[in-house]
Formats: C-alpha cells, structure tokens, sequence
DNA sequence: TGCATAAATGCAGGTTTATGCATATATGCT
DNA sequence: AGCATATATGCATAAACCTGCATTTATGCA
C-alpha cells in the first residue's frame, strides 16, 4: 500500500514525468537528462533518484558516469502495468516529443556539460540555471 | 501535461485510493464512504471530490444524497488504462479487502450517521473522529 | 416556515515536498 | 599525489498539501 502510494508520488510531479519518457526512450546519464531539459544537475540527480528509488529504472555505474534505464526485468508486474499506462498517456504530448528531440542533442562529455565546481568559484554565470519554463496541457 | 500530473496526485494518497477501491466496488455516497474508512464528513467529501475532479468519478445528486461512481464512460482512454493498472495494484491488498468488507455494514441513513450540526453543540464526543490507523505494504 | 439531514467549503495549523546552492564523494587520468 | 569530471547530498526556504473544526449550502419533510 505505502509502496503504491511511493509509486504515484513519484509519477506525480511534471519533472520527473519528463524524466521517466526520456529513459523509456533510451538509457541516460543524469548530465544527458540535464541538459535535454535544462534543469540543474543536482534536480536531474535527485529526479532519477527517486525514479529508482520506486522500481522504474536500474542504475549501472560505468566509471564516472550513472547510467539510468527502465528495469523491465526487475519490475513487479504491477509497476509495469502502470508504467506502460503512463506511457501511453506521455505518447501523444508536444513537450515530449520535444524534450525526445532534445536528447538526441545531447552529449555524455564536454566542456561545461555538468558542474564547473566550488573550486573555480569565479565564472558562476553561464550554467544553465534557468528556472524552468511554464508548459502546455495534454 | 498538467492533466496527468493532477491524475497521479490525486492517485498518490492513501485515503483517496481507500477511498477509490470502494467506488470500483460499488457507487457511494458520502456517508457510506466516511463510515466504512472511518474518517471525518470533510475528508470524505473533499477526496471524492478530488477524484471527481480529475475524472475517474461521476456524480450523482438524489435528494440530499451526493452519489459517487466510477465514470466508465466519459473516461478518457489513459485514464481508463490507468484506472485499470491501480485497481489490480489493489487487488490483492488486506487493507482494501476490509476496507470493501466494512462498506457492506455501511448504511445510507440512520441517527448520527453523518454531522450533528453547530445547532447541538453540546453532545461532540462520540462521532468517529479517530485520527486514522496506520496500515500494512502493498 | 422551521427543523433535520447530507454534503460542501473557508480557514488555520502542521507537515511534506521541491529546489537552489554549496559541498562532499567517487572515479579516472597524468 | 593532484586535478578534473560526474554524481550525490545536507541544508534552508518557499510553496503545496492534508486535515480538523466550524459554518454554509442544499434538500426534504412536517
């Protein structure tokens, strides 16, 4: 009970709603997901987080990188029912389709793909900190 | 969007899906609600309301009944496949089997049933205001 | 018209949630 | 060891949410 409550929580939030149709397009890292919907890194980090947290993706390490997919395998059959009813109904959505697009653009390495850290804390200006922009229906 | 995030919100509670897994049983009324999950007149109405509201319900005023039934017809397709994936996540859960039990027993009328009004104010003890119980996994 | 019953709602409070910022952790490379 | 990159997380704050209490609204009946 508390699990499927958890479960909805999780589906009940625009970001990660976002989130999740971008993973069940393909496997992410959280800087890909960072920058196909311009939010900050650590909200990309704690969106997927929670995603897993629930059952929906499995995380593999692979060096630096966190790698986010749907755990199809791992998936209580109940999970999966929702899931794939969720996924139709993020099917015929324009800022889905959008944010899709958007991955394809998006790069795993390169200058100033995440964080420019503490470390060089002059230049804290350019890093994509947009707060995120309002949406359409569906 | 918007649409399907107040969808899962209104999924994400535990006295709101208590309270859906009664009406897929069968149609209520306010008072049978409150009385077979052992919460107050406001809560009661306020979640059906909620769940009207996004669309799984539909209303059905008779006299001074409000009754609440799962709106099978003029519900989107999502929704119904949505509706469909939470009611077998329900299925096999104690909670919600006592909870369809206790519906039974409920009655649509008799003395106390729903609020002694500001009228008599004395007499405020006995009208089932338990904070609600804790409850087991899904 | 007056009273009783069923449901809905304004308000107040306490709790939870979302998020940015700063920093910590983990890994790889030279 | 030292530095760079990718991710995770503690903390603070603002917004959203849940719920009880009191009251209002709507209906029916005598």
């Amino acid at each position: 009970m508390r699990g499927l409550v958890k479960v909805f929580k999780a589906l009940s939030d625009e970001s990660r709603l976002r989130v999740l149709n971008l993973i069940l397009e393909r496997e992410c890292c959280v800087c890909e997901v960072m920058q196909a919907l311009e939010i900050s890194q650590s909200k990309a980090s704690r969106i997927l987080s929670t995603l897993h947290d629930v059952g929906f993706l499995k995380l593999h390490k692979d060096g630096l990188w966190s790698l986010y997919s749907v755990d199809s395998d791992g998936m209580d059959a109940y999970l999966k029912e929702i899931l794939t009813a969720t996924r139709t109904a993020l099917r015929n959505n324009r800022q889905m389709e959008t944010d899709r697009e958007r991955l394809k653009t998006a790069i795993r390495t390169g200058p100033g793909c995440v964080n420019r850290n503490a470390k060089v804390s002059v230049r804290r200006l350019s890093t994509s900190r947009k707060p995120m922009e309002t949406t359409d229906e569906s």
